[in-house]
DNA sequence: CTTGACATTATACTTAACTATAAGGTTTAT
DNA sequence: ATAAACCTTATAGTTAAGTATAATGTCAAG
């Protein structure tokens, strides 16, 4: 697979693709005779696993910190799962600030429907926002 | 309150107060005759706001957004409401994707769990990390 | 056999959201 | 009255995560 295949293979452009070389974050592949990078489907799975692992909130570094724990040493296993469990932590924090934004909203919203029709908006007096 | 005390009361740093201010996500204060910004309570909870809104994960421009709907327009009450609801709807969207992670986090720690003592990780195995 | 779509490197630019520095003025505490 | 701890503006630097550009090389199709 060429760069440009690959970036197409999992939705990347290739410059992201050579970024992330650069950085450290994968590996250089090997090259054929002319010097362009030649992908197995390995690589395809390390990205889409970097790409999964960025939606679900971790930073490039967070998941190179994940990739440069050593599978021969001991204790990878769990230094992995505490990076795992520290996440879900992170996770349920957003979640709860989430929820809570949810509610105060739902409530402005409400609001505004009561007094539908005044030319005041109460949300933006309720959150005194007069910027 | 001078910019320090606000800083203080607020957990931010004052450049950052002054940074929010030269972006217009805030309102220059009143100064005194020495040209120190005073604020008052107000603003404290006007950047309260600010800090959690962006805790949740809105983009200070988003928050500007919501700041500059102007009160004097007519329709301000309803741009507001939808503002509101499309908020909510993201909210949805990021509270479901927090969920499947975090099952998919729980999922990976069990796996661990059942195969303790073993050398090999699990999590880095299922997720194909062979960088 | 050349045109267009790829590839290469190196360098520079972008955006968001700060953070730091310089050069100076003001207030407070001793 | 002087030093520390504030404040001011202006400008520059930082980090993360790309994205774009330039100058050049390669390959496949008509």
């Amino acid at each position: 697979m060429t760069i440009g295949q690959l970036a197409k293979a999992v939705s990347l452009n290739t410059q992201t693709i050579r970024y992330y070389e650069r950085i450290g974050l994968i590996n250089k592949p090997d090259t054929n005779e002319a010097g362009y990078r030649i992908y197995s489907e390995k690589a395809a799975d390390v990205l889409r696993f970097i790409k999964h692992a960025k939606e679900i909130g971790f930073s490039l570094r967070q998941i190179s910190e994940i990739f440069s724990l050593d599978n021969n040493k001991n204790n990878t296993c769990s230094k992995v799962k505490r990076l795992a469990e520290e996440k879900v932590y992170e996770i349920d924090r957003k979640l709860h600030s989430l929820n809570l934004m949810r509610k105060e909203l739902l409530n402005l919203i409400s609001l505004c429907e009561e007094k539908a029709g005044n030319r005041k908006c109460p949300i933006l007096d309720i959150l005194k926002i007069g910027k």
